[in-house]
DNA sequence: AGCATATTTAGAATGATTCTAATTCCTTGT
DNA sequence: ACAAGGAATTAGAATCATTCTAAATATGCT
C-alpha cells in the first residue's frame, strides 16, 4: 500500500531511518499536530486524537510525541512550568507567549539572527541549539 | 536595629516598596542565593537555609523564593520540564545550559542584543520581556 | 495591651509526566 | 502458514515539583 500523503509518508519514513515503525497511532498523532498547528498539550492532543481513535491510550499518546521529537518531526516547547506543548514547524522560529490569552505564536526567525545571538557566547560555550522566547501581548486582528 | 550589609538593606527596601515585611526567612533565602549563584532550586535553597535556620519549612522556601521573584531581586529559570532555578543575577542576561554537567552557566548580554533579537518581531506582538537559552556543552577550564 | 493582617508551617492535594507489567501487534526466519 | 522475539500499546500506579489548606505565630499599629 502506498503512502496516502506527503506527510505520512515523510513520517513513515523518518520513523524507519530511525529504525523505528510506523503505526496507527503514530500516523493519528502526527496528523493532529499538523491538522491544528496552536501548540497543543498533551491532553489536548489526547481528545483531539479519541474521535478518530477511540481506543488510544494518554500513555501512548506521550509515547508518540516523544517519539516525533526524537524524530525531528516535532518541536516541545515550554513556557515555565506549564504543560509541555507540541509544534510541527521545523524551520527555525522562536515563540511568542501572549501572557493574556495563553496564545502561542509562532516567530520566523531571519537566517543570521541565531547566528548574531551566538555570537554573544564566550569562545568555550558550544551551543547545540538556542531558545528564543517572548513575553507579551499580541494585537491580533479581528 | 539597622540592616548589617548593602543586600539585606536592599532586601528589606524592596520589600516594603511592595508592601511586604522584611521577616527574617526571607533574609535567609535571599542571602543564600547570593552567597552561592549556581541556580538552586528550591530543594537546593531548602537544604543550604535549614543549617542556619532548622525549623524552615519547604513550603515557606517556595512562598519566599516567589515572594523575592516578585520583588524582582530574583529571577526564575526552567529548562525543559524541570525543577524551576533561581539566580539573583539582575543584569540582562540569557544562560547556558550544559547538557552533560547540567551546569547552568550565565551570559551577559552586550547592550543592544535584546533590541536586535526584538527587531525579528512583527509590528503587532509588543514583547514585555525576552529569553535565551543556549544549549550545548562548556569547556571550563580546569 | 489588643486587633487585624501577614507570614510561616505541616501536611494534603494537584497536575503533568513517567513507570510498570501485561497484552497485543508486527516482522522475520523456517 | 507458523512460531519466536522484539516493538508498541495500554491501564493504572507511581513520581516529582509545586500549590493549596487550615491552623498556629508573629508583627505592626492604634
Amino acid at each position: 500500500m502506498v503512502s496516502n500523503s506527503d506527510s505520512s509518508g515523510a513520517l513513515a519514513q523518518r520513523l524507519s531511518d530511525s529504525g523505528l515503525r510506523s503505526t496507527p497511532q503514530r500516523e493519528v498523532i502526527y496528523s493532529v499536530l499538523l491538522k491544528k498547528r496552536d501548540h497543543p498539550t498533551a491532553e489536548d492532543v489526547f481528545a483531539r486524537a479519541k474521535p478518530e481513535m477511540p481506543m488510544i491510550s494518554l500513555a501512548t499518546v506521550y509515547n508518540c510525541l516523544e517519539t516525533l521529537v526524537q524524530c525531528n518531526l516535532v518541536r516541545a516547547v515550554n513556557f515555565e512550568r506549564g504543560p509541555t506543548r507540541y509544534c510541527p514547524n521545523l524551520r527555525p522560529h522562536a515563540h511568542f507567549h501572549d501572557e493574556q490569552t495563553g496564545a502561542t505564536h509562532d516567530i520566523d526567525l531571519p537566517a543570521g539572527v541565531l547566528d548574531q545571538v551566538k555570537s554573544v557566547l564566550p569562545v568555550n560555550f558550544d551551543a547545540a541549539s538556542v531558545e528564543i522566547i517572548f513575553r507579551g501581548k499580541a494585537r491580533t486582528e479581528t
